[in-house]
DNA sequence: CAGAATCCGGCATGATACTG
DNA sequence: CAGTATCATGCCGGATTCTG
């Protein structure tokens, strides 16, 4: 593994950071791990229902990504109708925190962050480079 | 705000978290701050060549929207041939513990994650639901 | 209800050429 | 060197339809 003087990981192609950038570049994956890990345990149409604007193959497609990382769990209840419910697994328990610092991080920051982006794009107006 | 009953924010379509998952969700902003983080200042080929396979727009792109963001600081020195130097601003370095607590995640359950990959598959051929 | 399968458009991204 | 401008394209993700 290649490292650089200050101890981080570069950032060249073959880097493990792409690896979970890959993962969770999704639009989906993250939402739905925060989702379940507020609300426990949900079936398919909760927690579409929840998330609100994600279509039913997004949600199929995010859910089976995540159960293939054993992110989550799937358990199929072989009832009429059919039922299906989904939990976070250990490992995905574990993303959790993670992931909540992330977002912590953005509520916190955002009102600057937008602030700046305004600033900037007028500036952008203004002046011609 | 709307929260639930745990306190965390739902993931409803006017959710901040939402924000933050638009702003990194691209391929390459996440992998420039933690360049920069342990780089210090580099110009704009060299977070190319460091990257490796981002083409030059991708990273013009980028830079322009970090920029935007407030996160690095883009500096131009009026001399030929032209350079310009990019580093992170204050407010990205509050951003890279939250990076690395991420990526520290990854790097630590990759292996696991890509066992349970390859199980999963392993089970799809073998079982036809 | 929980999906699988299919079609399809748009945007993110890439490749190329040009400029100060 | 550090871009901008333009054109090309892949695949992401939405809409629809069908099934057990």
């Amino acid at each position: 593994m290649k490292e650089n003087s200050s101890g981080k990981f570069s950032a060249a192609v073959n880097c493990p950071i792409r690896q979970v950038l890959d993962r969770f570049g999704d639009k989906w994956s993250i939402l739905v791990v925060e989702l379940l890990s507020g609300k426990g345990r949900l079936r398919f149409s909760e927690i579409g229902q929840h998330i609100g604007d994600i279509s039913q193959k997004m949600l199929t497609v995010t859910l089976r990504s995540l159960e293939s990382d054993g992110l989550i769990s799937r358990e199929i209840f072989p009832e009429i109708p059919p039922r299906v419910e989904y939990e976070l697994t250990a490992l995905g328990k574990s993303l959790v925190p993670h992931i909540e610092s992330l977002t912590g991080w953005g509520v916190e920051h955002l009102d600057a962050i937008l602030q700046n982006r305004k600033a900037y794009e007028l500036r952008q107006k203004k002046t011609t480079y």
